[in-house]
DNA sequence: TCTTTATTTGTAATTCTTATAATCTATTCT
DNA sequence: AGAATAGATTATAAGAATTACAAATAAAGA
């Protein structure tokens, strides 16, 4: 569950069938690169200059792929549009309530709770995910003043 | 945090300048008595036949005035459409992957999680949500046969 | 290089949700 | 009770995010 770099993730879509185009790479690159959790229309604007002709269906389109190759997970919020996450190792999401801002949260020992909910319900549980919500130091400022 | 019954539910509205209307009480019935997590839509359609005029906004609109009361969640998966879950007391939920169902997980002692997260980033944290991804007894045996 | 097959592109369509304005209903004030 | 006020519903249109589709293009292996 944990791609590091951006090399592995290449070699993780390498094998399966998978072909590697400028623009996947870009893609990845970018959501590597960009430690904020951007939404897809996020990456099409990053990526417009140097790629004046590529289409949004290209960036949904290479979401989905990556999402079923396991290397990048979808995070769907309050708001309207997904945003986006390469899978680098266990964590959990801060959000502000009141700007959106999404910080990187982590905390381990949460094998337990997969543990109790695969006896508890009968499901074979894969994954969990969280989110912690409240107001970012910047937003409590700005209330106060 | 626990507004456990429906009469409860209704008082606080109330307590705020809510009117309640049938509309409102039918929709707050429904999401009661359902142990699912439905749709705006389902919502719509199981009540399509006591009233048979009620809009599509009109179910929108009071799920964001229950909201904003407090009294249900809005919960915001991968799938295209939000459910709403009436707030009874802190539970999370365990999601398949294959078939959508979500069963109710209990948990309790979670709170660390949020004295930990407000240390580490300084936010104010006012919540935090879980969801358990697997597949159910029943898509498991679909898949074996 | 050639062939096969995946991928990109551009656009149209779909779906979920919200905005708006008109109508209607409940509550309050006299 | 009756009028005034504020809130709610309805119907429809508009908006935004995402997907579907068919034609054109490009990657990978023989």
């Amino acid at each position: 569950m944990a791609s590091a770099s951006l090399q592995e993730a290449v070699s993780v879509l390498k094998s399966t069938n998978v072909r590697m185009t400028p623009q996947r790479h870009a893609i990845l690159e970018f959501l590597h690169s960009s430690m904020s959790h951007p939404t897809a229309d996020d990456i099409y604007k990053s990526l417009e200059e140097r790629f004046p002709n590529m289409s949004v269906a290209t960036v949904y389109n290479n979401l989905r792929v990556f999402k079923d190759a396991g290397i990048v997970k979808e995070l769907t919020y309050g708001d309207s549009s997904s945003r986006f996450d390469c899978v680098t190792s266990d964590h959990y999401h801060v959000i502000c309530n009141d700007c959106g801002k999404i910080v990187d949260f982590h905390y381990p020992g949460l094998d337990e709770v997969e543990t109790l909910a695969e006896h508890v319900t009968g499901f074979d549980i894969e994954d969990h995910r969280m989110e912690i919500y409240g107001t970012c130091p910047e937003c409590t400022k700005m209330s106060k003043q």
